[in-house]
RNA sequence: GGAGGAUUAGCUCAGUUGGUUAGAGCACCUGCCUUACAAGCAGGGGGUCAUAGGUUCGAGUCCUAUAUCCUCCACCA
């Protein structure tokens, strides 16, 4: 017997272990039509937050209920090795405990690093296995591992003879932190409060200046040219001439360039070639000298003169100072702007001129661009606008940085001996070659995931059959970073789309809105909702609470009403169970009406259901299947129930509705259903997770019995209302005023004893609805607001009718079942309206 | 500057190719311990669908503006 409470602890007690024991994750039955998801790999830098439980459980959804149709289901696990953010997580770890990271040898560094990366590893096993996931973990891989390794080295070695695969030298983002270049999509941009800096350049030969306007005056000893638009009256008589460069004291060219805006500041601008991505285009124009003036810890170099070994906000400040003193200063205008941060350290990025590795993006993204035209070999996204967003990057992208100046990573298989380079699976065999230090971006081997997992590059009987993957699961926010990127490598090294579907939800925000994150410390921990609701209701309320696509408000009060869903769910089958347990067999031969009336009810929740599945709309699934649950199944059947109980179809109905609904929850609430499935009398299964998902049956459609059932409940209804809105006691006899089917009426009403042939000598109230009519005796003044309202409602929903049937328009283009519709209700409230003025004239 | 999204009941959200009188959960009001569940049952109130135009027989839904909020991309010398 159950509780008459759920208890989530209990239920979920060992459930996992046993699941894993009897490998029901495990794919492989070459039988079955296989169905394939790779996880999105977390990066093993911390805990899983609520975004992971949000988007492992769609995906554990997904699996399930593919599972439970017969696919051979492959939800491959892994993680993901994070470069930077690793490295800078446990460079924070090393120097807490003391150590210079960077003192170390890479070696050294890197047995610290693995170590790190075994216990962030476990933690987040241990976090899937609360939130239930039905993951194969006997395929799971890592970014580091060697396959994945072998196929990131091929992936470079062949982009690089293709040509698609460049150094260069450029400006990048560089993040002094960490020393490292970083890609233009780990840089966030943050409004902060700054100054322009008015300063003096004095024109050769003249007591004239120009004024040039800078955020970054510490930069001027790499100026090598001021630039002024040539359309640029003011100015552009100037071009040619020279300035002096303030405190360098050196003459610098005044040059004519599209690039200085004439609105902006003052119209001048200095042009720094080594430290700005515009300048460095201007002095490739205008064959400028690159002068770098900081170094790569963000100090400034000899370069600056008396400023060398300072660092960059420091020098700016001594020589703003400076300026000053000399006159050279003309104004400091405060201002708010935007400027690069570092996405990892949060220090202001660098543009810094040096020599990279690039990916040529032009021909890869072009080719993705090509093969969304088509729908059978593109990546369909959904909700299907978020194309657009691939798309838009996929027109505007330009070349992609590569290298990273890290240890934690994939290492280059570039060599060097002095200018050579060499480009290989392995170090040449001559001495003298040194291999790059750098590793690679690690969305560089992200890209490869769904097919790097699989074995590639061999050609293994894996990855032919789960490649392309059937769908992907993340959120918008990195569509960018990693979809896009998967999708050009898949196309260019697979020859195929990476995914068939590419199914897209939004981010989590706390109660007010705001996005959770860990700088406002608003992030809740799943783990923490698991232990107090349970992993069920959690899964259900995220999965359930929004449209595809769109972004999730965390609410506690949300999961508690899903804790109460689950306990309905609980009491229900409690009571089936109560009165199910003798049963040996499932009998459906012999049923009675409303027996019919609930399987023609579920039979049509299941198309819904399915429906919806194969869309992944889960919210409406939910919808759904709440309703069945709550209002059909339980305020109903199991109401009606109650008087055939003891029959055998009854019983039966209980028992294989019963069934069926825990299998469409399944997917969604795991453990209570497979509790729930496992008091069952009859079951086809040993577990609920591999049993059958229910399938529409037509013959279990009964139009007759389930439209005299619904006609009946809408009738308890209006009765009940009469007796709600008036007061009625419930003693009050009731007199029937036709011959009809009456015997639900009467049981669930609890009519027997309060019926009577004949007319009453009191007032009464009349219940009409379809074909049935009572009329109930009660004593008592009618209450004339009630029925003034009734006459009111009645005349006004006539006019309305009325009116939109003389509408030709209308009666000519509405579809004929509308219009007709609209017809037969017109008579009828205009018979209801007739008998109420006749009655109370 | 460009793109996308949001705006519907007190709160959080649904609302499919335009088609009966716009739905749910929570909250609220009334009455009930009816033997699965009081974290429940029965009934009820509550919305000029952000604003202004337009298309249409008909608009929450399509079009054009406007407002507020959010996200992404680019730029900011």
């Amino acid at each position: 017997m159950l509780e008459s409470k759920y208890s989530h602890k209990q239920v979920e007690e060992g459930k996992y272990e046993n699941w894993l024991k009897k490998d029901y994750f495990k794919s492989g039955d070459l039988t079955k039509e296989p169905f394939t998801i790779v996880i999105p790999p977390p990066n093993v830098t911390g805990k899983l937050h609520l975004g992971h439980a949000w988007d492992t459980t769609i995906q554990d959804i997904i699996i399930r209920y593919k599972r439970m149709q017969g696919y051979d289901t492959l939800w491959l696990p892994g993680m993901d090795h994070a470069g930077i953010a690793t490295q800078a997580k446990v460079d924070k770890k090393l120097k807490d405990m003391g150590f210079n990271p960077r003192g170390m040898t890479r070696d050294e560094w890197l047995k610290y690093a693995w170590d790190w990366k075994k216990e962030y590893a476990d933690n987040i096993h241990s976090q899937w296995a609360k939130l239930g996931l039905s993951l194969d973990y006997s395929k799971e891989r890592f970014t580091l591992d060697e396959g994945l390794s072998n196929a990131v080295k091929h992936v470079f070695v062949t982009l690089y003879n293709e040509g698609l695969i460049y150094r260069g030298e450029r400006i990048i983002n560089w993040d002094p932190e960490a020393m490292t270049a970083i890609s233009n999509e780990e840089v966030i941009y943050k409004d902060v409060k700054g100054a322009f800096y008015h300063i003096k350049y004095m024109i050769e030969g003249t007591d004239d200046y120009l004024e040039v306007a800078t955020t970054r005056p510490e930069t001027l000893f790499g100026d090598t040219a001021v630039a002024v638009n040539p359309n640029d009256e003011r100015y552009n008589k100037l071009i040619g001439k020279n300035v002096v460069l303030p405190i360098v004291n050196k003459l610098i060219p005044i040059i004519g360039d599209e690039h200085a805006d004439m609105e902006f500041g003052t119209g001048v601008v200095k042009i720094t070639p080594a430290h700005d991505p515009n300048d460095f285009e201007v002095g490739n124009r205008h064959n400028l000298e690159r002068i770098k003036v900081i170094n790569k810890d963000g100090t400034m170099n000899e370069n600056a003169l008396h400023y060398n070994g300072l660092g960059r906000f420091v020098a700016r400040e001594r020589l703003v100072q400076e300026l000053k003193e000399k006159d050279l200063l003309i104004d400091i205008e405060e201002i708010t702007h935007s400027v690069g941060h570092s996405e990892r350290t949060n220090v202001m990025i660098e543009p810094y001129l040096s020599k990279q590795w690039f990916v040529k993006m032009r021909p890869l993204a072009d080719r993705v661009l090509e093969n969304q035209k088509d729908k059978n070999t593109k990546v369909n996204f959904v909700p299907s606008r978020y194309e657009k967003i691939m798309n838009h990057w996929m027109e505007i992208t330009y070349d992609w940085c590569i290298s990273r100046q890290l240890w934690w990573g994939h290492k280059i298989p570039a060599w060097y001996k002095e200018e050579e380079v060499y480009v290989g699976y392995e170090a040449p065999k001559e001495e003298g070659w040194v291999q790059d230090p750098d590793v690679l971006d690690t969305w560089f081997s992200s890209a490869l995931w769904p097919f790097s997992t699989l074995g590639w590059k061999e050609d293994t009987d894996l990855l032919k059959r789960h490649y392309p993957n059937d769908v992907l699961v993340t959120g918008y926010d990195i569509i960018p970073f990693w979809v896009n990127r998967m999708t050009f490598q898949g196309l260019h090294f697979m020859n195929e789309r990476p995914f068939k579907e590419c199914l897209i939800h939004g981010l989590i925000r706390d109660k007010q809105g705001r996005k959770m994150s860990k700088s406002l410390g608003n992030g809740v921990d799943p783990m923490d909702i698991i232990e107090e609701y349970g992993c069920d209701s959690l899964r259900y309320f995220l999965s359930t609470s929004t449209s595809n696509g769109q972004d999730l408000r965390y609410d506690e009060e949300k999961i508690k009403s899903t804790w109460n869903f689950i306990n309905k769910l609980w009491n229900a089958s409690r009571y089936c169970l109560m009165n199910i347990d003798s049963l040996k067999e499932i009998d459906l031969s012999c049923l009675n009406t409303h027996d019919k009336w609930i399987l023609t009810k579920y039979n049509k929740t299941i198309k819904e259901v399915t429906k919806y599945m194969e869309k992944y709309e889960f919210n409406n699934v939910s919808s759904v299947l709440y309703s069945f649950i709550w209002d059909d199944f339980c305020d109903n059947y199991i109401e009606m129930s109650k008087f055939s109980n003891s029959d055998i179809s009854t019983k039966s109905t209980l028992c294989y509705v019963l069934s069926g609904i825990l299998k469409m929850l399944h997917p969604f609430m795991p453990y209570v259903t497979e509790e729930l499935y496992q008091y069952l009398p009859i079951k086809e299964k040993e577990s609920i997770m591999i049993s059958e998902y229910p399938k529409y049956n037509k013959n279990q459609i009964f139009k007759d019995e389930y439209e005299l059932t619904e006609k009946s409940i809408s009738f308890i209804k209006k009765f009940r209302n009469i007796c709600g809105e008036n007061g009625i006691p419930k003693t009050s006899k009731v007199k029937i005023n036709n011959k009809n089917d009456y015997s639900l009426i009467i049981k669930v009403l609890r009519l027997t004893d309060r019926l009577v042939d004949e007319k009453q000598d009191i007032n009464g109230y009349d219940v009409n609805e379809y074909d049935y009519s009572m009329t109930i005796y009660y004593e008592k003044e009618e209450n004339m607001e009630l029925i003034n309202k009734e006459i009111n409602t009645l005349k006004s929903n006539i006019e309305r009718r009325e009116k939109l049937l003389s509408n030709e328009g209308y009666v000519n283009k509405a579809p004929k079942e509308l219009v007709n519709l609209e017809k037969e209700k017109l008579e009828e409230e205009k018979e209801k309206l007739k008998k109420l003025l006749e009655k109370y004239k």
